[in-house]
DNA sequence: CCAAGCAGTTTTTTT
DNA sequence: AACTGCTTGG
């Protein structure tokens, strides 16, 4: 498998002796890519022993001089590739690193090992040591699933009521603890009062069930690397001595687990480069410290702050906006954003009745953008982002969109590997590569149905207890002594059968493992369990799953697959076609966008209600970080907007405007007029903004005070807004007409089936079976018949 | 054992 | 509104 030799992973970097001449050469003479820096930039590349901040401002070329700083230290013989660790947090940023210092350095950045995630590179250091932390070297990482299901058999045997004290809770608790670097032994007492007392022992009990399965959990990537780090000085000097510069990225975001990780690693050469912005630490909810990049001059005396101020991607409105709202936070370490651009538009305000109208207007005002009017060129829509606070809302603006045929793309839903299916077939797989992990066992004996119940379940969980073995082999002898009857018992010996059989494949050291993927999926039944399934979701499941095992090509083997599938949570497919996102405001950052909307600016949504009521005014500051993320994602137009009216739970409620409207600086934003105040409404004119000519400038304080506001606010139920004229700009699809007749029965990848009651134009009125009626546009609707019959 | 129907709960954000 | 887990009837 895989050979941990301690020094593999540098020898296979490039050393400098392979450097072609030309390149060893250039260090001598000033480096090109030192003159496309800043002044501010440049300093902060050319500091490069001993320990620096660097306060990198959103839009300020932070990338870039991070980048920049890499090939700085090749360039000038400071480290080999393979000597310099850098760390992010996501997988995306870690790829986009190594392309961009790929690009500067002119070759391919592959010699980059220890270029990372946090939790990449812990599991990489964890598999040379992991006897050290009481595991073997292929230990698993569970998903949060398994993770969950373990916890409740922790619960059950401790004979805790699971409804008083869910499992979520607890796995929330521990999570907190880990983030925290506390093992159960150093959990502060009067924190583990939940659970009857009993919090710090199912801790350690969980802990004790990881280890006999050999498995991790996020949390513990780190932290068992930590305690490594802590409790064996000799592996600690030997990390600390290759890694001789260290790079993090994102610092603000750290927890206090995290800090430990790049303080050991850290305090001998000092040689620490952290990039960080105070003010866009969105993560204090999953145990962030602002706290590490506050007081990391203490940390480290003598270190070089650099303050990268000057944003090169906003307009000078949209920066100050910003700047104003930002500054109503206490405690930050203070940076100015400035630019030497153009003022551009203010940022755009504007009220709504509801939130369905909401989203009617973007739609119109992103359609009305990407045509291109009043003289600004037209805005592609891969260049328009909705960013909102929580993923909720974005229902609203899919369904909009599915039915006036915007396209759209939804960024950071739930992830492939997350799926309900992906994971199914994972566990089969994880089965056939380890016939002893028990927790895939569990999750796909009845799945598909066989039978196998509470009490069959029950039997062989007690059969293997009592001789010791893993559930499979439980099941095993449950067949052999015939205990479990009727048609499970049949169907078990089969499972039981295939798993041995598709182990018995993987022993092969060069078997085919898309072969035996597809096999695994068709002979447990799985594959057909889907396709006699007929809610809507079937067909993308399939989908879904030819696209796992396509994915399976660029591995060797089941084994190296499953290794890396735990830590790549992110899936990117470039699409051909032109999209707008829809995401998450922390989805967003790192990203930017010319056009951004923000919908939703309403108290108790943004800033959420949870929120204030759990950290109170640090979660008020955290929410008005969230807001200077979302504004300065914007390059050039930037859109706020609320409603007064929203579904919460199901249930209406009337919406007060965000307390960060108000802290908006009124010289750098123009207010919209809604539709449907002052009588205007969609059948009266058409749509503000710049969809129109016609927009009625004014102040913030006229729409307070207008009538129709009042009106709002008195909440009176009466809906002013007609439903829109469908009529606007309408390309008629000969194509997409020719193919549906009335009573066609279609499917439509979001609402399923349905059948077509009437057809008008390019629009089609379809009843579906469990969405009900609706009007949408025909090319987003496909002939039942074509789905029922996907082949696999 | 399983499917359907019911009651109760939920919605932050995720490596 | 939608999802969960639980109860009930086949």
């Amino acid at each position: 498998m895989i050979d941990w030799d301690e020094n593999d992973a540098f020898e296979a970097a490039a050393a400098p002796q392979n450097v072609p001449l030309s390149q060893r050469a250039m260090a001598a003479r000033p480096a090109p890519y030192l003159d496309d820096l800043n002044p501010a930039q440049r300093a902060a590349v050319e500091a490069l022993d001993g320990p620096v901040l660097m306060l990198a401002g959103a839009g300020t070329g932070k990338t870039k001089a991070l980048t920049s700083r890499i090939v700085h230290l090749l360039n000038t013989q400071r480290a080999r590739p393979n000597e310099i660790l850098s760390v992010t947090f996501t997988n995306k940023a870690a790829r986009e690193m190594k392309e961009r210092v790929g690009r500067l350095l002119g070759q391919v950045a592959e010699g980059m090992p220890w270029m990372g995630t946090f939790h990449s590179l812990s599991v990489k250091i964890l598999r040379r040591h992991a006897e050290l932390a009481g595991l073997k070297p292929n230990f698993t990482i569970l998903d949060t699933d398994d993770q969950i299901r373990l916890l409740k058999q922790l619960i059950a045997a401790a004979d805790i009521d699971e409804k008083r004290w869910p499992a979520r809770m607890l796995a929330g608790m521990i999570d907190g603890w880990k983030n925290r670097a506390l093992t159960p032994m150093n959990v502060p007492s009067n924190e583990a009062s939940g659970f009857n007392n009993m919090g710090t022992e199912l801790y350690a009990a969980y802990q004790d069930r990881l280890r006999t399965l050999n498995a991790t959990d996020f949390g513990d990537l780190l932290l068992h690397c930590v305690t490594i780090f802590q409790a064996h000085p000799d592996v600690l000097g030997q990390y600390q001595r290759w890694f001789r510069y260290i790079l993090v990225d994102e610092y603000q975001d750290t927890n206090v687990c995290q800090y430990l990780w790049l303080r050991l690693l850290a305090q001998s050469h000092k040689n620490i480069c952290c990039v960080g912005d105070d003010d866009q630490s969105i993560y204090g909810w999953r145990g962030a410290e602002v706290g590490n990049i506050l007081r990391f001059e203490k940390d480290f005396p003598g270190a070089t702050v650099i303050k990268l101020e000057q944003n090169y991607r906003s307009t000078a409105h949209i920066l100050a906006a910003a700047s104003g709202v930002i500054s109503a936070n206490k405690g930050r370490l203070g940076k100015t954003l400035w630019t030497a651009g153009e003022p551009g538009e203010k940022v755009r305000l504007i009220g709504h009745w509801d939130g369905e109208e909401e989203a009617r207007w973007i739609g119109e005002e992103a359609e009305a953008l990407q045509r291109g009017t009043r003289g600004l060129d037209p805005v592609s829509l891969d260049h328009q982002a909705i960013l909102v606070r929580a993923s909720h809302q974005m229902r609203a603006f899919e369904d909009r969109f599915l039915t006036i045929g915007l396209p759209y793309r939804v960024i950071g839903g739930p992830r492939f590997y997350e799926r309900l299916e992906i994971r199914d077939a994972m566990a089969y797989f994880r089965l056939a590569v380890s016939p002893e992990d028990d927790l895939a066992f569990e999750r796909i004996i009845n799945t598909p149905k066989r039978g196998l119940g509470d009490k069959a379940q029950g039997d062989i969980q007690r059969l293997a207890r009592a001789a010791g073995v893993p559930l499979l082999d439980g099941a095993r002898e449950a067949v052999a002594k015939a205990t479990i009857g009727g048609k499970g018992g049949g169907q078990l010996r089969q499972f039981v059968e295939g798993v041995d059989r598709w182990h018995q494949v993987t022993l092969n050291p060069d078997y085919n493992h898309i072969a035996l993927a597809e096999q695994i999926l068709d002979e447990s039944g799985y594959t057909t369990m889907w396709q006699n399934d007929k809610t809507p979701e079937a067909p993308g499941r399939l989908d879904n799953l030819k696209e796992l095992v396509k994915a399976l090509e660029q591995f060797d083997n089941l084994q190296g697959f499953l290794e890396h599938v735990s830590l790549i949570m992110d899936n990117e497919t470039e699409e051909a076609s032109e999209k707008i996102s829809i995401m998450t405001l922390h989805a967003a950052k790192g990203l930017e966008f010319p056009v951004v909307f923000l919908p939703g600016w309403e108290d108790g949504l943004f800033p959420s209600q949870r929120s204030m009521d759990e950290s109170g005014l640090k979660g008020i500051e955290e929410e008005r970080r969230l807001a200077y993320v979302g504004i300065t994602r914007a390059e050039r137009i930037c859109t706020i907007s609320f409603a007064s009216n929203r579904r919460v739970y199901g249930q209406w409620q009337s919406q007060l405007p965000s307390r960060f409207i108000d802290e908006l600086p009124s010289d750098h934003v123009e207010v919209l007029t809604p539709p449907g105040l002052y009588g205007g409404g969609y059948g009266a004119a058409a749509p503000v903004g710049f969809g129109s000519g016609l927009e009625e400038r004014v102040s913030k304080a006229d729409v307070y005070n207008s009538p129709g506001w009042r009106r709002l606010q008195a909440g009176q139920s009466n809906r002013p807004v007609q439903q829109p004229k469908e009529s606007r700009h309408v390309t008629i699809d000969a194509e997409a007409i020719s193919a549906f007749t009335i009573g066609d029965r279609v499917f439509h990848q979001k609402f399923g089936y349905g059948k077509v009651t009437d057809i008008e134009g390019d629009k089609l009125d379809v009843d579906f079976e469990h969405a009900g009626p609706k009007k949408l546009v025909a090319r987003f609707v496909i002939p039942a018949a074509q789905v029922d019959d996907v082949p696999f």
